[in-house]
DNA sequence: AGGCTGGGCGAAACCGCTTTCGGATATCGG
DNA sequence: CCGATATCCGAAAGCGGTTTCGCCCAGCCT
């Protein structure tokens, strides 16, 4: 059938027409094109025998109409960009996962498409955005691990292409964006803290220049302030994202002769803590009771360490549809001033805080 | 510029022409749309200067070919697609972020779009597939979590369409694929369990259709044998895939009046690994001295359990390319039998495994 | 000088679809 | 019974590229 071009010759037979088209359909049905057009598409200037009989047709042949011809001809793109983040290389992020499913699940249902690019070693990030525009391959961008001044907001700003932002980027200019709510979130974890009865706390800032970074640490002091902690009672040491950052934070903070130890340790992301929390147990103080520590993430190995770790737990899937609605609003034309809603994780807690035990008493161990 | 459609009434102003097209350019270096295409593809019936010329203004104006228009007119496809397993969904595979960037970057230094699906709640795996194939949106498929007699196998092979699967399937007919030797590191894992000196094991099999996780299984059993265990000594649970499923395999082999405790406890999987290495510490037991558990995939978090937890570890990132390059291929016409590729998984020994210390004195505990 | 060759380029068809425009037929009112 | 109005559908012009075909003209040969 179609046109498989056949060779007696025998070499490669190529050029088979992959599959029905419109045409195809038309002649089938006894129509022209345009007919088939209007039947499929629910223009109300076509007879409804003439529709079902060629809605039949179409499903019993199961004819597609070629999505790369439907958008030029109407001049439209049905596809969103995502852009994995640069630093993603190697971090394994265990939400990604969820977080695609939840995109591609809610583009799906708006017919359209997820493209998936990457910034390749020998590119800069800023290029592919605009090489992806420029191809006209994507209608839109979801965008994650906003920076502050980041400058994949102005760039798309000012090639006129909608885009979201999955968190803030302190931009003076509005932009429509999507947030946990990271400030009120850790000085939520500093006031639980608190009221278990912790006077001397530690922070282990990120070196990263991700925006939630900076509201994470922002959080902190937050809540060392509205919890009245004196500044001696207070550190705070800066690491890499990583479990690695997090023994050495401990190591920091446990090590050498420092008199004033922590008995919290908050830490902002759930990898971090986890490093922590093997770093302050190595030592020989008991994760929980001699010293709390908590998370920021969710993610769901949080539950099998010993002690489980209590953290703030974020909605991935959640987000990723708001996401979308949200871009689509954009593209529909709405203002993009007007989304910057703002979600609160949730506290998940499990056995890696608690009361802690005297101070003396973590002091005297070995 | 373009076409931007003025309107004084003030009424929104659209179908703005987003950006330059072959025309545009054409004119501007006075020469025919053919020219420039003949320009950019690099065909050698024009003039040297005239390309330049054509190549300069297009940098210049930031031109790109439409890839719509492009892919539309050379009647191929540069778009590759991955449906994310449908068991993805809550799963956290901590691999997929390195897994995505992989192909994506693979695909893009061919020129290729990576195209991310899913499978939503109202729809049938396979129904995904025909859908992406009839609308022409994706030239191959990635595909991963093979089943046994997967019907995604029989059905891209019926409509001709590209396929790389990772994992084995179990066909009668052969498909290009790449796999890790489940079957032989698990194997492996036996084998050196048993030169530590272990005598009584216990393997975790997963509740999953997943081919591998027959193929684990079936390398435990091999691993088994040509050590010569003694049937009494050796238990099979089996569970789901999560940490969960490890924590009850631990309850149903170590509770219970039941004398044959194993020593040591082989997991297919890190996660799985991880709730058993949570359930065994929490029976009072020390992982890696009274009781040896070892996992299967590298996952990062593994490195930081306690103890951390040896493994098999696997190249995601290096299977990603590769399953690319093997889709290239078949693409081109290359005979799909040929691509049966088998990769061995690196050990990573951490601490979660060691001599078994007398099992009475693990029987001593309370 | 004239014919031939071939390099360089333009014209036009085409990819598969949408959408406007207008024509044909059926239906209706008077 | 005739013209007006609806209703339904076909023709054709795009969308933005690629590619075939053939023309034109410069350069070469004789």
């Amino acid at each position: 059938m179609a046109s498989t071009k056949s060779n007696i010759s025998g070499r490669r037979v190529t050029r088979r027409r992959a599959s029905i088209n419109i045409n195809d359909l038309a002649e089938r049905a006894g129509v022209a094109p345009a007919t088939v057009s209007r039947a499929l598409n629910g223009y109300t200037d076509i007879a409804e025998a003439t529709r079902e009989r060629i809605l039949g047709l179409a499903a019993e042949l199961n004819y597609q109409p070629s999505s790369r011809a439907r958008q030029l001809a109407r001049g439209r793109v049905e596809t969103v960009a995502f852009v994995l983040p640069r630093n993603s290389r190697n971090t394994h992020d265990p939400f990604l996962s969820d977080f695609l499913d939840a995109l591609a699940s809610a583009l799906s249902s708006r017919d359209h498409d997820l493209l998936v690019a990457t910034v390749r070693e020998d590119e800069d990030e800023i290029q592919v955005y605009r090489r992806l525009i420029a191809a006209g391959k994507c209608a839109g961008f979801i965008i994650t691990n906003s920076r502050d001044n980041d400058p994949r907001i102005s760039v798309l700003r000012d090639l006129n292409m909608p885009f979201v932002v999955y968190g803030r980027a302190s931009s003076n200019v509005p932009y429509p964006h999507l947030d946990m709510d990271n400030e009120a979130a850790i000085a939520g974890m500093v006031d639980h803290l608190f009221a278990l009865g912790h006077k001397r706390f530690a922070y282990v800032d990120l070196e990263e220049e991700a925006t939630f970074a900076r509201l994470r640490r922002i959080g902190f002091e937050l809540g060392v302030r509205r919890n009245a902690l004196l500044d001696e009672n207070v550190a705070i040491v800066r690491v890499p994202h990583t479990s690695a950052g997090g023994q050495s934070a401990i190591a920091t903070l446990f090590d050498g002769g420092n008199s004033h130890r922590p008995t919290a340790v908050v830490c902002p992301a759930d990898v971090v803590a986890i490093g922590a929390i093997q770093a302050v147990s190595a030592r020989g103080y008991a994760v929980g009771r001699d010293v709390s520590i908590t998370g920021y993430d969710g993610v769901p190995l949080g539950a099998y360490t010993a002690p489980p770790l209590t953290t703030m737990s974020q909605p991935t899937r959640e987000i990723g549809q708001q996401l979308v609605d949200i871009l689509f609003r954009v593209m529909e034309g709405a203002d993009p001033a007007q989304f910057d809603a703002v979600m609160m994780p949730t506290l998940v807690r499990r056995a890696s805080d608690g009361s802690p035990t005297l101070v003396e008493a973590a002091r005297a161990l070995p």
